[in-house]
DNA sequence: CCCAGCCTGGTTTTT
DNA sequence: CCAGGCTGGG
């Protein structure tokens, strides 16, 4: 983290005549520019900031400056995208203004802050306050219950794409019935084959609204149509924050921009941040037409840049800026640094994924002990979150601690789910994902059948399915059916009788034990039954932390009167439901290296990065297609770039296991493309690669594999044998490859077309679904690759 | 009708 | 590597 900027100070601080000289002492840590931006804290502000401009500093200090200009804390609104930026705000200002203003701040998430607000108002809008949250698994299992009970094929509607199209809607505020009028969404469903999304969207929907859960789209949908619907809750809502901020302006989705819009149409005390170069969410809805629509709302915006760079070193900055500029769609600017040249960027290559997770360990371990680095100064930057193991295995085996951010997080695993399924189906009987979990766990002899049929009485009468449940006596079921669903019942109902009486720590605890589920997970002994046990454990842990830290609260209202916080279950499940990562020990990341994706690491920063799988369809994605999706591959690597303040590193393997297909790319069409700079960078030769640590011959597991490569996953193997033993290559196939001079296939294989040229670029051409090659070829001499190709794609 | 255990297929990124 | 689907035994 920086500790003072060097900034030239042109100007003299501007002391405020009727303060004090120090009250405003802070303002003097800002440049000029930065200072205009916390300054003018009236009227609609854009503030563009590129990466490591001290964007972070402008939003707290702007913060501090409109309390310390006397206006209350709680009539600020600062909206952010992460837990984790939101977090970090909230320190940051707790640090100038006091903890006691802090805390009467509204500051969080989007979806935070807007499942806050629909809390109180939920009512309005038809949903009771205790309202769900459903995940995004929650949701997708709901999908695939109506598109079974649809009758449609699940193989064409994949709940996943039905997911994602009706997800699109929401963001751009397409009701069902809008959907259905839209001739251009009908048309497109028509032509992929799906023309009963809109109709799916339309019982999706009812379905949500039926179990009393809203999706993570819901809180955006629902707090704009409160907003619209309900005047007096907008008259509220627009007298109650007299200023608004907006950080990571450039990811919003218009959803989310219309609601702060409309939030702020009173007073026009609006703020955005943003980055255009940094917009890495399209996928999710993010616009960056939000910036253009912004200045067309606002004409008398006043627009502040934040170019100098003060994070990295003048080689990580004109990197980033060489990448960017292969971006047609940008706003022209230009981030420059004063600070040193630094080191020149390493490039390490790899010959498989393990070996590049071995590479970068020890490349870690070394730079850590000659630049007498802490472990916590390092961060491995990856593209997905699968590519994670790897790297925590090798540093493991050299000792190096190191902490994983993201992936399968806390709340996501099974155990955890499950009970929280029992906490949420005891707040909101309706809740149909949850009962759907726990009716049958732990086993109570109610099954699938058993389900499915309950199921179909509740879409039959439109009723949430707990009704169905709770009057089993009028149903034709089995006697052992109604015994085994009553007496599930009436344990809930049990809880439900404690809510009122009971804290969250001490319910959850009942339930718990009178479950079973406590039970049924101590009596698995084994590795994974006892982290199990831990992770439950865990979790009791972090409510008794809840219940404890709410019953030292005291919540000073608005009017000045405190009242108790609210330590029930309900308040917690509020609490909980929208943490995607329990960032909260942070005692538990104190000198530890850390991985994450590079989509989590925006906001951050680390004196070294090594942003690794730089290869052709893992990083820039296979998924990215289009001109706009390979630009935003680029704004993430833009980004991923712009977090090293001291060294950079990139990395990627040249043939790596990916879906069964050993993929062979000598360059990443990233390093490609940047490769006139990169190879100014290392001195003009691309030899100049990084020494190999550990083992001598980097194709070592190679060699020691058997025939089709010990990296095969046993599934995939026992898949291989059975499509080779089908294939067989032309004569003409095998005749073209065994003329390459540097490639030889394996009898019993078949290769479309092969190429070997421009020095060691492997270019392999045409396409094939099915595994067809296993190659050997040298490389340097005597290193030997083995090569399956699942799919054959242009490599180089 | 339920359940345990095997098998297969799928994996971007976040709230 | 995990979750969900399928199968065969109870």
């Amino acid at each position: 983290m920086k500790t003072l900027f060097d900034i030239e100070q042109t100007d003299e601080p501007k002391g405020n005549d009727n303060q004090p000289e120090n009250e405003f002492a802070y303002l003097d840590e800002l440049n000029p520019v930065q200072r205009q931006a916390v300054e003018q804290i009236t009227g609609p502000v854009m503030v563009i900031a590129g990466p490591g401009s001290g964007k972070t500093r402008v939003l707290t200090y702007r913060i501090a400056h409109i309390i310390k200009k006397g206006n209350a804390p709680y009539r600020i609104l600062s909206l952010t995208f992460t837990n984790k930026a939101a977090k970090e705000m909230k320190e940051r200002i707790e640090k100038i203004v006091g903890e006691q203003a802090a805390r009467q701040l509204w500051s969080g998430t989007f979806h935070a802050i807007f499942a806050r607000i629909l809390r109180v108002e939920a009512e309005k809008i038809g949903y009771p306050s205790n309202f769900t949250i459903y995940d995004t698994q929650d949701s997708k299992n709901l999908l695939k219950n109506i598109i079974k009970e649809q009758n449609l094929n699940p193989d064409i509607y994949k709940p996943n794409v039905v997911y994602n199209r009706i997800s699109n809607a929401k963001n751009n505020l397409i009701s069902p019935q809008a959907y259905k009028a839209h001739a251009g969404l009908m048309e497109n469903d028509k032509h992929a084959n799906v023309p009963k999304i809109a109709d799916l969207y339309g019982r999706y929907m009812r379905r949500c609204r039926q179990a009393g859960a809203m999706d993570f789209d819901d809180l955006l949908v629902n707090m704009y149509g409160l907003l619209k619907k309900v005047p007096e809750v907008l008259e509220k809502y627009q007298n109650k924050f007299h200023f608004l901020m907006v950080d990571e302006f450039q990811d919003t989705n218009l959803a989310q921009y219309l609601i702060i819009r409309t939030l702020a149409d009173k007073r026009k005390n609006i703020c955005i941040v943003g980055d255009d170069a940094q917009s890495i969410y399209a996928f999710r809805g993010a616009t960056i037409e939000n910036i253009l629509s912004f200045e067309k709302d606002y004409p008398n915006v006043k627009t502040f840049r934040l170019e100098q760079n003060y994070r990295s070193t003048k080689a990580i900055v004109r990197t980033a800026n060489e990448v960017i500029n292969y971006n047609k769609k940008q706003i022209a600017k230009k981030i420059w640094t004063s600070n040193d040249d630094g080191d020149k960027i390493k490039l390490i290559e790899a010959a498989n994924d393990s070996d590049e997770a071995k590479i970068v360990a020890g490349s870690i371990f070394e730079t850590r002990l000659r630049n007498h680095f802490k472990n916590e100064d390092f961060a491995i930057l990856y593209r997905t979150n699968a590519q994670s193991r790897l790297f925590e295995e090798a540093l493991r085996k050299r000792n190096i601690p190191y902490r994983v951010f993201g992936g399968l997080s806390f709340f996501q695993r099974k155990e955890i789910k499950d009970m929280m399924a029992y906490l949420r189906l005891t707040v909101n009987n309706n809740d149909e994902e949850a009962l759907r979990r726990v009716i049958n766990y732990p086993k109570r002899g109610i099954g699938k059948t058993t389900t499915d049929k309950m199921a179909a009485f509740a879409v039959a009468e439109q009723k949430p399915l707990w009704e169905i449940a709770a009057n089993i006596q009028l149903y034709q079921f089995s006697q052992r059916v109604k015994t085994g669903v009553g007496g599930f019942v009436n344990m809930i109902r049990l809880f439900m009788k404690h809510l009122q009486k009971e804290d969250a720590f001490e319910l959850a605890q009942r339930i718990g034990r009178m479950s079973g589920l406590t039970k049924a997970i101590h009596s698995d002994r084994s590795v994974e039954g006892i982290s199990r046990q831990e992770n439950i454990q865990e979790l009791f842990n972090s409510i008794k932390e809840f219940t404890d830290s709410k019953k030292e609260e005291a919540v000073e209202l608005e009017d000045g009167s405190f009242a108790a916080a609210d330590s029930s279950l309900g308040a917690y499940l509020q609490e909980v439901s929208l943490l995607t990562d329990m960032d909260q020990g942070e005692e538990d990341s104190n000198d530890k290296v850390k991985l994450m994706t590079v989509h989590s690491a925006k906001g951050l920063e680390f004196p070294a990065v090594y942003i690794v799988g730089l290869e052709e369809e893992l990083f820039p994605s296979k998924r990215s297609k289009t001109q706009s999706d390979i630009e935003e591959e680029r704004r993430l690597f833009y980004v991923a770039i712009t977090r090293a303040e001291k060294q950079l590193t990139l990395s990627y393997a040249n043939c790596r296991y990916k879906f069964g297909s050993l993929v062979y790319s000598e360059k990443s069409r990233f390093v490609e493309e940047i490769s006139p700079l990169y190879l100014d960078m290392i001195g003009g030769k691309p030899a100049a690669r990084e020494r190999r640590f550990g083992s001598s011959s980097s194709y070592e597991s190679f060699k020691e594999s058997d025939s089709i490569g010990n990296n095969v996953r046993s599934a995939q193997k026992r898949n291989l044998q059975k499509k080779r033993a089908a294939v067989q290559p032309s004569a003409e196939l095998v005749k073209n490859f065994k003329a390459s001079p540097v490639l030889q296939i394996k009898p019993g294989c078949q290769v479309l077309h092969l190429r070997f040229g421009m020095g060691e670029i492997l270019r392999i051409e045409g396409a094939a679904d099915k595994p067809i090659a296993v190659i050997d070829f040298e490389h340097h001499g005597e290193k030997k690759i083995m090569l399956k190709f699942a799919k054959l794609m242009v490599v180089g």
